[in-house]
Parts: structure tokens; C-alpha cells; sequence
RNA sequence: AGAGAGGUGGCCGAGUGGUCGAAGGCGCACGCCUGGAAAGUGUGUAUACACCAAAAGUGUAUCGAGGGUUCGAAUCCCUUCCUCUCUGCCA
């Protein structure tokens, strides 16, 4: 949520920046500072309201002390007409409070300077490629075929005890993925991540912690009898341990990781592009999330970058760094650089990390703040990103990495796996 | 799921109709004391919103949440959420 000084101090700045997003935001805004004036002078006129039927009540309690009964009862009749007015005021300006409130939730987060212009996927800017395309054999496989192959990846068993996009993993490709989730936890706590094992629902409060709620409401599987949401991304339940949350300055900054499944809906997509484990409705990701000082997010970003390169590095795969435009970034975000990995087979790049600077957006709705040396307490700035993805890493691995004789396992999964070789 | 108890500031905890944004303690900050530290001691220490150019200041709201009774509610009533204890069930 974009916070409504920011609409107020710098208008034109912020319409400029939505319209990165090919977005023309001024019409609304209008409407977001007229509802918030509005409210101002409800919330005067009910302060005024109230601080003279205070008055009032003590003078009538002082008045039946001393035996004046006559005179305090004379008094109650105007207390009693501000208390009809007050209520009146007051369901006026919740309901500016809640309109205004709607209206906001409606913006999405103005997007960062370096943000390139664009429209769709193919505006992104390429800023990093690194790894070699391995040269295949001429029998090589997509992913789903290989799976077949070894009997790694069940998805038709799938289907029978869910349904399509919630595939069971079998004895080598159970391992292996098992074997990359701890790799991974392992190589974001060396760097510094604490590990948190959060809650697979989330409550109503949460969704809309991080913006979830209520901008895809429709995305996420909700248990209707307890009314929880399945976590589409550990970002939910671990950026949420931070809502109504006020930080000392030097609590910060907090980097946590964690992996959990997630859950989408993902209504409406069908096709080649989904086949296998391009998209599913289960799947497993590791996620790191950092809190930071707002005068530090942005080289907090470029560390988390960093970060993921060095994994993708020590699995030996090609992949390459978009930083994403305008059009394509996701509505709370500031700044995204998304990672793909190229699948040799499909010939064709996989998105396996997106990582994000959300700077107040999501702290905003979160009220999570620090106390900075003035004492004052400001909003924190929160990212995260995708440590990884399991599927499309999962997918990459069997693709690059097949030969004749059989899957070779990147060496740094050895230890993990226990095999090199699925045959 | 049933029975009971309870939710008060960063934490602990007092407070059953007005003088309560709330005693006391801990913690924290600053000062005094000290060669330095501890102890001691003094002062300060919630959040949001509104008014004000801003600071200072003033007002309003907030004792889990929502509603009600009352001139006046942390305190009484109703609803709801949550926590704890016992019983039941259970990995």
C-alpha cells in the first residue's frame, strides 16, 4: 500500500511512476485525497464533538457531588444531542476511512527508477547471463520424458489422488529434490539466513499483510470451514511475523530463509507452456526474506542477487538476470530481477527466482516499523526472493544435465543425493 | 469437542463506575555519584489520528476486537476472537 503522505507531498511524482506500469493512476488518486480530506474534517468536527461532552460529563459528576441535581440534569439533554451527532460523524467517516482504504489498495507500488519501460515479458532487460548451454545428446529428452524414463516424477498418479499440477515424486526424484531443498537451506544459512519452518495456512490478516488480499484472492486455495489461505510462498507467513511489529534500529537487518510447499490456483492456465513441472499447483521453493533500513534495501537487493547467482553458479546450470519492466512487475513490488534458467531440451528459459525490493509497500500494510536514532519510528523496508524454486531447478537438472549412460547429479548435490547417476 | 480461568503499556503486574493513559516493579535512555564499574540515586520513557507552516503545544481515540447500558466504562451487560488449566480425541 503506498503510503497517502507520499500522495499528498508528491502527486505528479507518483502518477509519473505508475505510468511505468502503463498505469494512469490520476483519477484515483484524486479520489484517495478527496475521501482523506473529507475524513480530516469529520475526524476535527468529532474530536471537537467529544472533547466537549467531556467536558460536560465531568461538570455534571462535580455538580451531583456538591448536591446540584437540577443543574446537572439540565446538562444531560446537550450531552445526549452530541452523543446522536458523534454517532452520526463517526459512521461517516469510517465509511470515508474504509473507502479510502479500498481506493488504496487499488494502487499498486510506484516502481523503482531503473525500472525500464514496457509492456510484457519481452520489454525485461537481460543484465547478467553466466553458464555454458551444455550441447545435447541427439536422444535427449524434456524433463517429462526423462522422468518417464527413470521413473522419477508420477504425474497421472498425480492427477488420480489430487489432480493436474500436483505431481508425485518417486524414489530418485523424491531424493534429488529432497537433496536440492537442502542444499539450498543450507547455502542461505551459511550466508547468513536464519531457517524458519512457518505455518503452511495463513489467516485472513496475513494475505493481506502482503498483498495477496485482497489483490488475488482468487490465486490462493482457501479452506472455506476455517477460513485459512494455503501460503501461495513462504513470503507470506515469514514477512507476516513481522506485522505490528516495531524494531529497535539494531535488531535490524533480518534475513531469514525457509522452505515451504506452495499452493496456487493458477485458474486459467493450460497448455505446452504448463507441461511437466513448468507450472504446478504444488510445489516446493526455498525463500529468503530480509527486513532492512530503507537507506539499505537497495544494496540488501543487490547481495540477495548476489546470492542466488552463487547457488546457480555452484549447480553449474546457464541462467540469466532480467531486471523486469514496468509492465510485467508484480503489483507490490518496487524493483525485481527475476533469474532463468535455460532448459536445454525445451529450448527455452524457465523463471526459478524472482527476488523484489518492496520498500514501505508491503511494511505499510504490515505496520512494521523501527525506531530510528531520532526515536521516531519509520517503516522498514522488506524483500525477498526465490532461493529457490524446486520444480523448473528440478526440470533444468534432468534436461542439461542427461547423457546416454543416464543423469548425471551436479557435483555439489552429491553429498545430498548419495548417488551421481540416475540410470 | 466439553468444563473452568483469563486477555491491561517493551515485559511483569495493580486496578470492579468519575480525580485512570492507567499504581508499583523490570527493562531502556539521559544525568548525578565513582579512579572505572556495580550498587545507589534523580529525571524521562506507548501508539494512532486531528488542529498548527513547523517545533512546542492542544484535542480525540486506544486496557484483545465489535456492540450496548450510563451524563461518565479498563471496571457493568451482550457478541466474537485468542490464550491457559482440566477432561476427551490425536501424530
Amino acid at each position: 500500500m503506498l503510503l497517502l503522505q507520499q500522495l499528498k507531498n508528491d502527486q505528479q511524482a507518483v502518477i509519473a511512476a505508475l505510468a511505468k506500469r502503463n498505469l494512469e493512476a490520476a483519477p484515483l488518486i484524486e479520489e484517495v485525497l478527496a475521501l482523506d480530506e473529507r475524513r480530516r474534517a469529520l475526524q476535527t468536527e468529532l474530536d471537537q464533538n467529544s472533547a466537549r461532552a467531556n467536558q460536560l460529563a465531568k461538570s455534571i459528576g462535580q455538580l451531583f457531588q456538591s448536591g446540584k441535581a437540577q443543574e446537572a440534569e439540565a446538562l444531560k439533554s446537550e450531552t445526549a444531542q452530541l452523543k446522536d451527532l458523534n454517532k452520526q460523524i463517526q459512521q461517516e467517516m469510517d465509511a470515508c476511512a474504509q473507502s479510502l482504504q479500498e481506493k488504496l489498495y487499488l494502487l499498486p507500488n510506484t516502481p523503482h527508477h531503473s525500472v525500464p519501460h514496457g509492456k510484457s515479458a519481452e520489454d525485461n532487460e537481460t543484465v547478467f547471463e553466466a553458464g555454458r548451454i551444455p550441447s545435447l545428446h541427439q536422444d535427449a529428452m524434456p524433463h517429462w520424458d526423462l522422468a518417464k524414463k527413470y521413473d522419477l516424477i508420477d504425474f497421472e498418479l498425480g492427477v488420480k489422488i489430487a489432480g493436474a499440477g500436483f505431481p508425485v515424486y518417486k524414489g530418485k526424484g523424491a531424493r534429488l529434490q529432497r537433496a536440492l531443498i537442502q542444499f539450498f537451506l543450507d547455502f542461505n544459512t551459511e550466508a547468513g539466513y536464519t531457517e524458519i519452518q512457518p505455518p503452511h495456512l495463513v489467516n485472513e490478516a496475513s494475505g493481506y499483510g502482503t498483498g495477496q488480499l485482497p489483490d488475488k484472492e482468487g490465486q490462493m486455495y482457501h479452506v472455506g470451514v476455517d477460513d485459512l489461505y494455503l501460503i501461495p510462498t513462504a513470503e507470506v507467513p515469514v514477512t507476516n511475523l513481522f506485522r505490528d511489529v516495531l524494531l529497535a534500529q539494531n535488531q535490524l537487518p533480518v534475513a531469514y530463509t525457509a522452505y515451504t510447499p506452495c499452493f496456487r490456483r493458477e485458474a486459467g492456465s493450460y497448455g505446452a507452456h504448463v507441461r511437466g513441472l513448468n507450472r504446478l499447483h504444488q510445489f516446493d521453493k526455498v525463500e529468503i526474506v530480509r527486513v532492512e533500513h530503507p537507506e539499505r534495501s537497495y544494496q540488501a537487493l543487490e547481495e540477495m542477487v548476489d546470492h542466488v547467482k552463487k547457488i546457480l553458479d555452484a549447480l553449474q546450470l546457464p541462467y540469466r538476470i532480467l531486471r523486469l519492466c514496468g509492465g510485467d512487475m508484480g503489483f507490490t513490488s518496487a524493483l525485481t530481477y527475476d533469474f532463468e534458467l535455460y532448459s536445454t531440451a525445451q529450448e527455452r528459459w524457465l523463471e526459478i527466482s524472482s527476488v523484489s525490493n518492496f520498500e514501505t509497500f508491503q511494511a505499510n500494510r504490515l505496520k512494521l516499523r523501527f525506531k530510528d536514532e531520532a526515536g521516531k519510528n519509520q517503516l522498514c523496508h522488506t524483500l525477498n526472493g526465490s532461493a529457490l524454486a524446486l520444480p523448473r531447478v528440478l526440470a533444468g537438472i534432468l534436461e542439461n544435465y542427461q547423457t546416454p549412460e543416464g543423469i548425471r547429479v551436479p557435483d555439489v548435490l552429491v553429498p545430498y543425493t548419495g548417488f551421481d547417476l540416475i540410470s
